[in-house]
DNA sequence: AATTATATTTTGACAAATCAAAATACTAGA
DNA sequence: TCTAGTATTTTGATTTGTCAAAATATAATT
């Protein structure tokens, strides 16, 4: 049995493979991740790879071994399951719902994950707008890039937000940068490095690349 | 801030007060509720009249302090309303929620604790019959006693059924012993011990005395 | 009261998870 | 290639919660 840090460690070990596409994760980045000193990430490194959660490259960093992988999902299914129902069934706020759903998969069971998923309709994207691994462990990965990598003219479907950070998410919604909102890409100037965004009622949105690098979206029809 | 082993600690600790009417609460039955060895009952008591959670004396037990009982009384409202939540809402069986519950409920925050009783209409019972503290710690206590105390003719209404063994629970169930249901005391006999119980249907049902000890009701028009 | 039984406390040990700070290895620039 | 800077690992220490087993105190029985 893991206990609920390996499982942190696991499950963000996970999402960064996923976001950055890379097979090994190293050290630095998950002391950051997870809030730890480096030598403590390093421990735990070798516990959890004695225990056949990772494996363990010295000086180069972690990767997921198929039993660690499996929690992995089976927690990332936990907690986007979770933020579903904050959302959905209790009206939580958008950008309270993370950090309440990081305690609470830990201790949900899989028979009442089950019940919870059923009661939700099955969802299979969370509020924020990213895929919910199913029971079995597949996850949907979209190719989605982030908005300041558009080009002029294209249409995109704002797929996540990255930055969880409160304000950054308080000010989204305020734009109705929100999963599934469709935007316009009208203007886009790199040595300004502003975008400028145009929903399908002519609304109309600056964004800095700084901002626009923290929303993933997907290209669609505008 | 308390862990979640010092949760469990503390409402153990209530639970035995409230149901024992006691003042304080020997190591013993502390270990033992708590499934630790007497020693480690010990030392724990130590730290946490050091952290201002208990009162220990020495070879006698341990009694709760004004903090103490008001994080207890937390603990056991989360419990109650995580319980009623699972049975209500998401259909578990009645059987299975006690577990469930002693793990989600060092998770849930105090926020969404608040959304949860809202979304659930805020009950005052659980679906075992027990009372669900309120928000400022008051806790409605009846004045209940098992089934063996009452005598020969006494009307009665099942209030909580004490043992949570997934088995008896689900006898009891079958056979309508369940939180409301009302019965009379048609026949008592100590040498035997044995209970004869009649539902106001003339359902006939016979219990032992050591059955009949972990069925708490009161009294009513029968 | 003396002995036996029971309850409680002590002691010494352990695993998990962490930190701070020193040591080491790697990387990139000059 | 050498050096300076960065990333990683080691080392030694700490806290929490636990156990087993020995020691001690209290209660019960004869």
């Amino acid at each position: 049995m893991a206990t609920s840090t390996v499982e942190n460690y696991l499950k963000e070990i996970l999402v960064i493979t996923l976001e950055e596409d890379v097979a090994k994760v190293p050290m630095g980045q998950v002391a950051k991740v997870l809030g730890v000193t480096p030598g403590t990430a390093t421990s735990m490194a070798k516990s959890m790879e004695r225990d056949g959660w990772i494996r363990y490259f010295p000086r180069v960093g972690v990767s997921l071994t198929k039993k660690g992988r499996k929690l992995a999902l089976s927690m990332l299914r936990r907690h986007r399951l979770l933020e579903t129902f904050l959302v959905e069934t209790l009206g939580l706020d958008w950008s309270e719902i993370h950090v309440e759903a990081e305690e609470l998969e830990h201790a949900i069971s899989e028979k009442v994950l089950e019940k919870l998923d059923e009661f939700l309709g099955r969802p299979r994207f969370d509020p924020h707008g990213d895929p919910i691994p199913s029971k079995g462990g597949v996850i949907q990965q979209l190719a989605s890039k982030p908005l300041s990598e558009f080009k002029k003219g294209a249409g995109v479907r704002i797929e996540s937000i990255v930055d969880q950070d409160k304000e950054f998410l308080h000010f989204a919604r305020k734009s109705a940068l929100v999963p599934g909102q469709i935007f316009k890409i009208t203007c886009k100037e790199d040595c300004a490095d502003a975008i400028t965004l145009k929903t399908p009622k002519g609304k109309i949105l600056n964004l800095g690349y700084r901002s626009a690098e923290k929303i993933l979206a997907l290209p669609c029809e505008a």
